[in-house]
DNA sequence: TTTCCGATTGGCT
DNA sequence: GCCAATCGGAAAC
């Protein structure tokens, strides 16, 4: 797979307010290379989960065993099994002891569709990443990374060259109880992937 | 150590 | 639209 229209964005980019972080994503590509095998798309729907004063965030407790990779530097995968059956992603942000993360609730699947589709064992194009845990399982992200350092893993973030803006949106974040009144959930508003 | 419950998904009514 | 699957973190006891 060529990803020369694509540029990497480096860690830098993520030591940084995490809320601002979650709707820069947007457009961007999410994009893993396992191995040797790559796929992955384009980003069209974020959360953004802080620390304390945010009830919603695993964070809001304090650091613990689970969620200590959200209080570390920036530019770190926090993955985290829910409902003991998925996965979900994050990418922590923010300074070091400034917890603070965004997940990556849907893409739009455009490289490496057959990996993604016998990943998923799926083979509408719909069901391939169109939610959190849905685009962990087609892209091989795993528990194993949790705490890994982006790049370091081959998990990586780039930027699609010559990109057409598209609308963006924000609201309430999706499956939560606490501090519905937030609204740090960003997608991309005609993408058909938004969960 | 016991209990409760979740940043979801997929199958069935 | 409703609900079971399935398990470990966090808090209660």
């Amino acid at each position: 797979m060529d990803l020369k229209k694509f540029k990497l964005i480096g860690i830098n980019y993520f030591k940084n307010n995490t809320v601002e972080v979650a709707r820069n994503l947007l457009d961007c590509y999410l994009i893993t290379d396992k191995k040797g095998v790559i796929c992955g798309g384009r980003i069209v729907e974020t959360e953004a989960y802080l620390g304390f004063e945010d009830k919603a965030s695993h964070a809001s407790v304090g650091p613990t065993r689970r969620n200590s990779v959200m209080f570390g530097p920036a530019g770190y995968g926090y993955v985290y099994l829910i409902y003991g059956l998925h996965c979900c992603f994050n990418i922590v942000c923010e300074k070091k002891d400034v917890p603070g993360a965004v997940l990556i609730r849907a893409i739009e699947p455009e490289i490496g569709v057959d990996i993604m589709k016998k990943r998923r064992g799926k083979e509408k194009s719909l069901d391939l990443t169109s939610g959190p845990a849905k685009l962990t399982q087609a892209l091989g992200i795993t528990l194993k990374d949790n705490g890994k350092l982006l790049q370091q893993n081959g998990v990586l973030i780039m930027k699609r060259n010559n990109s057409r803006p598209r609308a963006l949106c924000s609201g309430s974040r999706i499956g939560i109880t606490k501090s519905i009144e937030l609204n740090y959930r960003f997608y991309i508003k005609d993408s058909e992937f938004v969960s």
